[in-house]
DNA sequence: GTAGGGTTAG
């Protein structure tokens, strides 16, 4: 029976996928005597969760009779991958020759519209889901819905559609709560997440760190804190580094350098850059140059190819006038940006990066009907 | 036996 025989090896496949070996679940494909479309889309899948892009492009588009689920995983994978433009424009191949979308696609679709941040798009795409058939209610699409709405400068659809949610869950809160956060509404996001405890939706870490550097922009100390000290004790969650980062940056832009400093020495990890970077920018923030000097040089060995800790240290000091050292650091910060650039990986990034502008650039001006 | 939503800097 040949059909029973795909139907195992494609099992094969996945498992070897899902377990992260990619070179066993190639081995099995390139064996197998005969292969489907559920072949392809698992190795495809593989690769994208890998971040290999350009083996999921080439097997794409090698096979033949491609459907919505190879479709599918090339979009979530770009993605996932944060390339939204390359999602678009292999979503809009894809509309081209008349496959329709389903809701995972849509999904995908709006998560690449938030990456853009294209309001034009966000509209259309919007639009285009409470015209078709799909089944809007879905929690899935629904946070996918209020993330891209806030995201791309809606927040009046993102409070509406999130309202009119008969049932909410972590993931929608933290949708609406980011989208709060963005626009700079952190006592709305404090708000929104005692509402969400007194539903009874228990807060996972993510929902953590929204909150967290929500009320840190915000300037929220007090209840910073509280919810650091709710996520550890009530909530049995170990702070991570970003969770620490959090909270040096939200100790440090309220002026508690000293408690920042401690927060990082306290920390039962090695602190990571992000938590150090926190801090060089609360120096600089604060003007304190003498514990900046300090931050900066542990960065310095840190990631030396960061260009952005030699700007911070150089407006440490031109904040205190020393222009001296402000043009030692802007030359050694011009060699950082060289060294970067010279990276292949960075011009990858670059190269990317540029194409992503383009198609942006595109799709603002196309029209969408 | 295949694809899906939320987080992190200055």
């Amino acid at each position: 029976m040949p059909t029973r025989n795909v139907v195992s090896w494609n099992a094969m496949i996945d498992g070897f996928v899902k377990s992260g070996n990619l070179v066993s679940a190639r081995k099995l494909f390139d064996e197998m005597p005969e292969r489907n479309n559920i072949s392809v889309t698992s190795l495809i899948d593989g690769y994208a969760k890998a971040g290999d892009m350009a083996s999921a492009r080439v097997l794409f588009e090698q096979s033949a009779g491609k459907d919505v689920f190879s479709w599918s995983a090339m979009i979530t994978g770009y993605v996932q991958n944060g390339r939204p433009g390359e999602a678009l424009k292999i979503f809009l191949e894809m509309l081209e020759k008349n496959i329709n979308p389903d809701e995972v696609i849509m999904v995908g679709l709006m998560s690449a519209c938030s990456q853009l941040g294209s309001l034009t798009l966000a509209k259309w795409v919007d639009s285009y889901i409470a015209k078709s058939s799909m089944d809007v209610k879905r929690a899935h699409v629904l946070a996918a819905l209020i993330d891209m709405n806030a995201k791309c400068g809606n927040m009046e659809r993102a409070v509406v559609l999130f309202e009119s949610m008969p049932n909410r869950d972590l993931i929608s809160y933290c949708s609406m709560m980011q989208g709060y956060s963005i626009h700079g509404l952190g006592v709305k996001v404090v708000e929104l997440f005692s509402w969400m405890l007194n539903e009874g939706i228990v807060p996972d870490d993510v929902a953590f760190t929204v909150v967290l550097t929500s009320c840190s922009h915000a300037g929220l100390v007090k209840e910073g804190n509280r919810y650091f000290g709710m996520m550890k004790n009530e909530y049995s969650i170990a702070p991570s580094p970003d969770h620490y980062a959090c909270m040096v940056d939200l100790l440090g832009r309220a002026g508690r350098l000293e408690e920042a400093y401690e927060l990082i020495k306290s920390m039962p990890m090695e602190p990571h850059a992000g938590a150090w970077g926190a801090l060089l920018g609360a120096c600089r923030l604060n003007c304190d140059m003498e514990l900046g000097e300090m931050v900066a040089k542990k960065l310095f060995e840190m990631e030396p190819q960061n260009g952005g800790n030699y700007v911070l240290l150089s407006n440490i000091y031109a904040a205190a006038d020393r222009w001296a050292d402000v043009s030692k650091f802007e030359w050694k910060q011009q060699l950082a940006n060289e060294l970067e650039a010279s990276s292949g990986f960075s011009q990858e990034q670059q190269r990317i990066a540029n194409r992503e502008e383009l198609v942006k650039e595109k799709v603002e001006n196309r029209d969408f009907e």
